[in-house]
DNA sequence: GGTAACATTTTACAAATGTTAAAAAATGAT
DNA sequence: ATCATTTTTTAACATTTGTAAAATGTTACC
């Protein structure tokens, strides 16, 4: 069971006994393409862990759907407003493949950060890398044109341009799916 | 000294004895309107606290500079890329009137966070509102025009409006000085 | 293999925003 | 108060991106 945690680049720095009590808490799932696993309007009760797979996190506009977020093998993936204020969240999540996740109850997860000071600070960490993450998007979108972000998305996530529909690409770039195709027929 | 940090929000979820600790590492600074307290390209080695004043976070581009971030009294204050990654930053902070801050070295905050569970819950705490702040401008550049981003910082950020330069709030809306010139005159 | 459902591209036109430059207004310093 | 500097607005025009609809391409399934 850890070494198969060990294995996840997310569990790399923690200590054998904080995994371990990390261990106790976690369930292994597997869902099918397609499943949206998080629900925007409800309290989602837990953080997972990407083990295999790809999904998107959007939310819903009047005639359009906004994908803002995309997970990979390995990254974390929870409601962020269920995980930060115990909130219903805005956001759903989908599956675009068969994947397999770990599952952690948020209640367990709060208790972990009560008791356990490694994980407390794990958790910062990985609040911290998303701060960053997503900030850095918003000012690539005031210093980048759209041309730029989608070659940066092709060079930092070719897995992802392989795999998933371009209209969900489209709105991560901020585009429109007409604007995106025509960025890509430029490029021939 | 601890019931002057009582009066600031951000201390108020801190048991005594932890605002007791991180009070020993704090001092108060105060620098005058136009001071650039961090700098590009630079490790800041100090986390702040805006105690009284407002700042503005931005980044130099080639012919413009792109204001992403205000911070008002009560608001942390922070190089991302320091903080986070010990990395210089790639924003410059700008004191926008004369202001008083608390500052703590981030050799002794890390510190703390790696022997107080509390300040480290709390530190977790930070990185997550900014996170969750973060995403959602992001999301609403999806979802709203310019017009009524303007709108909702007016809601928001009364004071901001009244005391910063129209340009900085295009570029935080992000939209040219002049499409917010245009938004404005079409209110009246 | 054929068909239905869905995804992507293309086209034509409309709307929003950017660019540049100049005028007007506001601000600050002496 | 006046002058110089900076900020904000306005104007004309260019460019980008959006919208809607049709054409083409792809995928999954019977």
């Amino acid at each position: 069971m850890i070494e198969q945690l060990r294995n996840i680049e997310i569990f790399t720095s923690l200590s054998d006994s904080s995994l371990h009590e990390l261990a106790n808490h976690i369930e292994h799932v597997k869902y099918k393409k397609g499943t949206i696993i998080i629900h925007a309007d409800k309290i989602e009760p837990h953080f997972y862990v990407l083990e295999k797979g790809i999904a998107r996190a959007y939310c819903n506009g009047e005639n359009q759907e906004i994908t803002f977020w995309f997970g990979q093998s390995g990254n974390v993936l929870f409601s962020f407003n269920s995980y930060i204020n115990n909130r219903p969240g805005y956001e759903n999540v989908e599956l675009l493949v068969n994947s397999t996740l770990i599952q952690i109850r948020l209640s367990d997860l709060f208790s972990l950060y009560e008791d356990n000071l490694e994980i407390a600070n794990w958790g910062r960490k990985i609040a911290e890398q998303e701060l960053i993450a997503t900030e850095r998007r918003l000012i690539d979108r005031a210093f980048k044109g759209a041309a730029e972000r989608y070659q940066d998305f092709i060079n930092q996530s070719p897995e992802l341009i392989k795999r998933v529909a371009l209209k969900h690409i489209a709105s991560y770039l901020g585009v429109t799916q007409v604007t995106l195709s025509r960025i890509r027929a430029a490029h021939k």
